[in-house]
DNA sequence: CATTGTGAAGCGTTTCACAGCC
DNA sequence: GGCTGTGAAACGCTTCACAATG
């Protein structure tokens, strides 16, 4: 029986700082630092260093003792634990503001998200440029998943586009999607959903503020930091 | 001594979905309906009855037994309780791609963060007017804030420039901080900071791609929605 | 009698605290 | 001696289940 790895489930919200230590390592590593702590990088990340260690963990036991971490094999792990030893292509569909924003920004071909193509509905926007990439109609869709075997679609379009969007990208063969717009998408068992609601993001800031300000009621003020937030 | 409300303390996991919960009851009085149940709410919300039964007992006992809520009552009450019954102006630092796109995108003002300045560095992109406002420079920022009584600001430019345009927008008097770009910030205590980070996102979807791909160890495929998404 | 409001149980995450190890 | 790795405690959030009630 050949010896196969079982992989460790790791915790969701292990799953969404790995991101973030990543980054911070990499960063490390081009700075030549070639060991850390748990302390230094959670100070680095903003969270504490029992939190680091549990979570690296979770990958395995790569710390040592009296040492700390290893840079390099550290990110390699990571990135190796993330799926990001290889590409994977996105494909953007609206190219509105946002979409056109994203495309744009660079960093989404650096970071191993490379833009294989961007569409939209409205015919006069198909055939423009945006970030190196010229916008296709939307009945493309299934063509570039295909031929680009994108499995990540980015969801930009207006509220009311957005379920059609999701489903033909589903149709079309992407596994995840990054929904902007602002909706509850169906989609079917098993295909990934993570939003990103700029306006939720604003309300949830709102509500601190106003508490802050004493809207309402009367409470002590102090650390009102949001959950996703950090705050040194 | 006067009967003063002390509000009680919203569990940060409600708060974060208050917003949704609004956006839908707002569509939902758009199109007449008078009434809804926790039932139905949490079909469109996309999370479970109980959820929202105890997430809007938080705001007070709001809701009809044998017959769910009144869709326009809650939807005031939801408001106030996320300091919505005022605007609250937002500055924006960074001129970018996004920071572009962002003031161009309508949605702000409508939501009521209507944006009371974009601000930038360069002397080259000042005067430009994007989304019917007119780019001035990052020094600016203080005048600006003060004058237009900001207490949010969006910190859109690239990693390097991000310290520094929290620093600047804390030092004009911003409370709260919207961070889209890839760094963890440091910022006073009592300054409310939340991140939304596109990289980030795309890499944890990239976990759970990996992981249905079966990347490295066996194990079973399934439900892999990834929290703060929804799939049904 | 449908539906809310809520104690209590269940579950995942964070933090503590310290044994284990370099 | 310093730092990791990890059981166990603490915490917060979710879900259950049902009494309360219009």
């Amino acid at each position: 029986m050949p010896v196969e790895r079982v992989r460790r489930r790791i915790p969701e919200a292990t799953v969404a700082r790995l991101p973030v230590y990543l980054r911070i390592l990499s960063e490390q590593a081009d700075e030549e630092v070639e060991n850390i702590s748990s302390e230094g990088l959670a100070e680095l990340a903003g969270v504490n260093a029992a939190k680091v260690r549990k979570d690296l963990s979770y990958l395995g036991s790569y710390g040592t003792r009296g040492v700390g971490y290893e840079v390099a094999f550290l990110v390699y792990q990571i990135r190796r634990e993330l799926g990001l030893n290889h590409d994977w292509a996105v494909v953007i569909v609206g190219a509105g503001n946002l979409g056109q924003a994203l495309a744009g920004y660079g960093g989404f071909g650096e970071r191993g998200f490379p833009v294989a193509g961007v569409v939209d509905i409205d015919t006069t926007k198909v055939g423009s440029v945006i970030g190196g990439v010229r916008v296709r109609h939307l009945d493309d869709l299934a063509q570039i998943v295909q031929s680009r075997q994108v499995s990540i679609g980015v969801v930009a379009t207006p509220p009311s586009a957005a379920q059609d969007a999701a489903d033909r990208l589903v149709r079309a063969g992407v596994t995840s999607i990054l929904n902007f717009a602002p909706v509850v998408l169906a989609v079917p068992h098993g295909i990934s959903v993570r939003k990103v609601d700029l306006a939720v993001e604003l309300q949830i800031l709102s509500y601190y503020e106003q508490r802050r300000a004493g809207g309402g009621g009367l409470r002590s003020l102090g650390s009102d930091n949001s959950g996703r937030g950090a705050s040194a």
